[in-house]
DNA sequence: TCAATATTTCAACTATTATCGAAATATGAA
DNA sequence: TTCATATTTCGATAATAGTTGAAATATTGA
């Protein structure tokens, strides 16, 4: 049971170390920014394209690696991709970062990030 | 003005990325919830080693990095480096991560991630 | 079917990052 | 000063990631 827990413990730490690997390049997290300033509707990759400066192909690398890490979800309609952040993944990696400073250990005070209340 | 402040923007969005790049792997992923479990004392280099399983050289640059982008800080106490989490950082980042899902946009709700009262 | 648009995929190149072992440095104790 | 320990730095290599432009694919409408 114990080595059990702990493996996947090491996976959601694998994961999560993943997801912050997906957020830790400019370009991404201004995509990220970008996607939630859109949110739930999303964008069309070519208006993020635009909006972003990035080149169609380079910009398609990007969304793969957040779709892969779980950040973007992405529908088709018609000839246009409509990319949009996952907010239950958001959701999972600011609750860990929480924990992590506030909840397993008290880092970091609840008020002060404006969290609460 | 107006320049000056999206400039200001682009500079933070950049170091954002720069600390998520370092909680990027699952390494320094793993260094940080050590120390943070160690808070605010810290530990010296050498357990820290032992502990996630890493040789010195190859932990000296992750400790590195994550210095480089605030995350920890070290101070000497004879032959040992005693390394920490930076709060302060951790804070800045939870907290930028916080308004981007649940401030400036709605995308998360504070209360889904245990924050709250 | 053909054309037009949106987007991805491919292939190559460049740049950055991670890892390793040996050597160098720093500190305190003998 | 010499030794022992802790840690970093160096130098090299391996691995991963970012960027680019061209070609391929998917979809819709004429």
């Amino acid at each position: 049971m114990k080595a059990a827990k702990a493996k996947e413990t090491d996976e959601q730490i694998s994961r999560y170390a993943d997801m912050f690997s997906a957020l830790g390049t400019e370009p991404r997290l201004r995509i990220m920014r970008l996607l939630l300033s859109a949110h739930p509707d999303g964008m069309i990759a070519s208006d993020v394209s635009r909006e972003i400066g990035l080149s169609a192909s380079n910009l398609s690398h990007h969304l793969e690696k957040l779709k892969h890490e779980g950040l973007v979800n992405v529908r088709r309609e018609g000839t246009f991709l409509w990319y949009s952040a996952n907010a239950d993944a958001l959701r999972e990696l600011l609750g860990f970062l929480y924990a992590e400073c506030c909840t397993r250990n008290k880092a970091v005070e609840p008020k002060a990030i404006a969290l609460c209340c």
